[in-house]
DNA sequence: GTGCCATCGGAACGCCACGTGCTCTAGTCT
DNA sequence: AGACTAGAGCACGTGGCGTTCCGATGGCAC
């Protein structure tokens, strides 16, 4: 994937380009990813126009609805497409640190600009069964069972009691951290993150 | 507040009252929140429409606007004008017995009708900057407050051990019921309470 | 190379809700 | 009574949505 080169702001130009070169398949589709994160960039979700993701992406906004029923969709596979490397499974030896960094990972990835798509996904699914139910698999029953391997691990080291080993318990760090991203403004302080997981978390899990 | 008569689907008749009698002042004020609930509970927050607001109300868009600059803000004032007993403290001498029965009256308002203004005004707090500060202060930290005044109860009582009075801790609860309810779609099971008293809460404050 | 055809880009369209004027009128205040 | 405020209805411009049409193009079979 190339780099995006207009970032701070949207591009409304429509330039003919029936006579240019033309994609198709999974060129296209690159294309379309890698503008609809530029613009969610640029102006945000609620902000986001499909006229203005396709103008961006050299695209018709026809190729846009062929492919996607609506923008939250959009978003959805644009974002999902764009974040194989953020369940890096840390492994430190102390639970601790991998709690921390896990919430170190998923607040970096919040705080950049996945995370403005991520917040107007969040919007869209709320008011969206069918959206809420493809955002759970695909984005936070991940995030769970992230967390529920490190306390396994946790388990095996000593560090943490079997009984702590429940879906419920390991969706404390990421429904916090959600909680906080939705409710105030990114970046999430660092401290943040520290507070849950010393606060909460490790007095939750500890022997 | 009169009973609302018509629940089932939106009304969106427009049938001429110059003539008839005009109400202004809090007459009016209570004649637009009781349609908005109204609407809210028929369509639900995201199909809420200004004009249907307004012809239910027997009232006309410019009075809406006149009074609210978006339909978010219409939405807050209506369901803060709906929730003076939704605070009630209970105090069973039991901090367990507490707990549950503050998630439980949260719980009871985020099932009812005003459950999906909530949904709908969460949607639209996480766009909006202004109208999330407006969000925190009215219904988010007063939440928190109340916990926090439970578990003093029961640190007085020798329940709940003094470090655990805290911000952070007192959030918990109402953070994993509003992230329960903004992913899954309500009622929410009482089971879930439960889990949440039991799994984490409890064992986060007791001694 | 040549013809075929699915797919592309662009443009125009109808639709719907928004938010804002405007006019007339009902209630209120002096 | 007269003046003034504020409400009701209506019409309008705006903007984005999602669709449809048309001409063009690239890949593929032959």
């Amino acid at each position: 994937m190339s780099v995006v080169s207009e970032t701070c702001e949207s591009v409304n130009v429509a330039i003919d380009h029936r006579k240019g070169p033309r994609r198709r398949g999974d060129a296209l589709y690159a294309a379309i990813f890698e503008a609809t994160l530029a613009e969610l960039t640029a102006v945000g979700y609620a902000e986001l126009k499909m006229e203005h993701v396709a103008n961006r992406a050299r695209a018709s906004k026809g190729s846009l609805y062929r492919r996607w029923s609506s923008r939250a969709e959009l978003v959805a596979d644009a974002v999902h497409h764009t974040l194989p490397g953020c369940c890096a499974k840390p492994d430190t030896g102390c639970t601790r640190e991998d709690i921390l960094g896990c919430l170190r990972g998923f607040a970096n990835l919040l705080n950049g600009p996945s995370g403005e798509a991520v917040r107007g996904l969040m919007a869209e699914t709320i008011r969206d069964a069918d959206l809420m139910e493809v955002v759970r698999t695909r984005f936070i029953e991940p995030g769970v069972n992230l967390f529920l391997d490190v306390l396994r691990r946790g388990a095996a080291r000593g560090e943490v009691r079997a009984t702590a080993l429940t879906t419920r318990i390991a969706s404390v760090g990421p429904d916090l951290l959600r909680q906080y991203f939705l409710v105030h403004r990114s970046p999430i302080p660092d401290q943040v993150l520290i507070e849950i997981v010393d606060e909460v978390i490790m007095p939750l899990v500890r022997l």
